[in-house]
DNA sequence: TTGTAAGCGTTATCAG
DNA sequence: CTGATAACGCTTACAA
């Protein structure tokens, strides 16, 4: 049935009048051919349609040119942002990535990461969920890299790609108050990962440092309805607040539109808000929204950077490292006075 | 330097006492071992930490488990929304998604092919661009399953997805003239992709039925910004348009931005719009556009269906089909009179 | 620079 | 049901 459908190395080697170890060199980059015999191999390959295997490649050469991706959410306008950059960044690099999906099924980032060793990936990036620690070792053991992005963790190997969540929430309560804001605010969602959490807690931190106590709600996933939700708990009450911070900007879209539209209250007029992540729509004239730019491109160069080191590469740089990257201060129209 | 860091079945058939072949077909689904045997080797796998090696097993078996997903505009609301259903059904139908960003660089949709023809892909979906006709019979001859979606191709071999686009378009003009609108416009990108103009053409052809002209537009790439440069044009005319179809929501999006807050334009009052794809956004208060729904989970589910056949199963499905599906008009407030 | 030969970790085939 | 043996397509010493 399946009849011999891809032209191997040899075939092409018999075409050519060569050996199949010179087919082999031709086509990897930095080994020795003469030209003629180059010349040659390139044009039987060209005539017979020789395309390398990859698989028998990567099985002989114990790397696979793989990398896998990690992620949840993955329509969200800030993880998709981060998968074009990498998937970009990848391919420049010669690598190819494996993209795995962890959005049902709990458990699953240890799972994804199984199915990474099954492939041979010489590397795995992780943009959601924490794998368990034993899954951890394991990859490393295998010699396969790991970059956690935004996962604040604190193990040894993989390499830590974070924000300053927390100082920058502190810059959001000064913009607050410079706006003439008293009552403070957070919104934030359920999913208390550590970038939430610390965005919370370095706003609450630089409040009371201020002697201003804030107002913090939490509720459900972080998305554009928990934001409208978040704003039907919040705008309803007897002290109601004239400064929100939202975790995210999707949440601080949700918590917008339900302000304004639902409410009736003007932003920045009678409310001032600002969000976190600088995804596309916090640009858009309806929003306008003071927010926090995830430095997409940097993270992902330096992710793309350090798992396409060679693996013997560079003892101390491959042993996990962490870099924590700066989130600048957008300044746009949803906070007074910029 | 790289001393053995993977288990093989040999060891794993070593240590449970058995012949490589049982570890081979205790991994394989469906294959016949005693129940004790496959303790055996269970036992023995998990105490070494045995992962089964699918660039060997693809190389074996003639069947790699990938399939490639060419993208561009990988980042876009409507793309991710597909790239996520695909992940998620590919992984369930027991495959892995190599995912490859055509964003840069032109013919790039042909150099994706080729890099999964070297990986042994079992299947590749286009969401974007086209590949070159030599490429596809390629792929074809190799094997390889082909999906295009919204590509409204006529080679024989590829399962092509594509929507009623004409159709669609021809009921907004409906909608439009129950609105009480009589001057429609068409916003497009210049992007000329079949679905854009299908979209463009039925518009203007359902209105001309009706004795109705359309005044057309087409500016840069299909996103937001364009929207806004698309209104600037079209509301400054001497004769404004009181309805405006946009090929898609994002151009919808920038389109009412501007309306509503450069030209102070009321929506739907004196001017209705409506888009296609139904991304998430269109649903926001601030937009509550109406617009057409992409099938996303129906285009994804029989992308995956077709290309998870085996490779020698059912010789008339696996001829490439041609299967059209129909986008659904989802109601809302930026049409008058719903 | 080139060819020879020995693997890499699987699965398929075919006896037993 | 089980085990030997032969592929699969490639890379890489090693020798010429």
């Amino acid at each position: 049935m399946s009849e011999k459908v891809f032209v191997s190395a040899q075939e092409v080697a018999d075409r050519a009048g060569v050996s199949r170890s010179a087919v082999s060199r031709t086509f990897t980059p930095g080994a020795s051919v003469s030209a003629g015999t180059r010349r040659r191999v390139l044009e039987a390959a060209e005539a017979l349609g020789y395309h390398v295997n990859e698989l028998a490649r990567g099985l002989m050469r114990n790397e696979s040119g793989i990398v896998c991706l990690i992620v949840s959410d993955l329509a969200t306008p800030y993880r998709s942002a981060l998968l074009r950059e990498l998937t970009l960044l990848l391919q420049n690099a010669g690598k190819v990535a494996m993209l795995i999906n962890t959005d049902r099924s709990d458990g699953s980032v240890d799972h994804a990461l199984r199915q990474a060793i099954r492939y041979r990936a010489d590397a795995s990036v992780i943009l959601s969920g924490m794998p368990d620690k034993s899954i951890t070792q394991l990859c490393l053991r295998t010699g396969q890299r790991l970059v956690l992005i935004n996962r604040d963790d604190d193990e040894p190997g993989p390499l830590r790609i974070n924000l300053d969540d927390r100082e920058a929430a502190g810059r959001v309560v000064t913009a607050f108050v410079r706006a003439g804001c008293r009552r403070l605010a957070f919104a934030n969602s359920e999913a208390r990962t550590p970038s939430l959490m610390a965005r919370e807690q370095g706003f609450v931190a630089a409040a009371a440092a201020l002697g201003m106590e804030v107002s913090v709600e939490r509720y459900g996933w972080t998305g554009y309805e928990a934001g409208k939700v978040l704003a039907q708990r919040m705008l309803t009450r007897a002290m109601r607040p004239d400064a929100v911070f939202c975790a995210t900007d999707l949440l601080a879209c949700g918590f917008m539109d339900a302000a304004r539209h639902q409410f009736s209250i003007s932003v920045p007029g009678q409310l001032c808000i600002a969000g976190f992540d600088n995804i596309e729509q916090a640009s858009w004239t309806s929003y306008d929204l003071t927010t926090f730019a995830q430095p997409v491109s940097t993270i992902a160069s330096k992710a793309v950077e350090w798992l396409s080191q060679a693996r013997g590469e560079s003892g101390d740089n491959s042993q996990g490292r962490s870099i924590e990257l700066h989130a600048e201060l957008v300044w746009r129209g949803s906070i007074r006075g910029g």
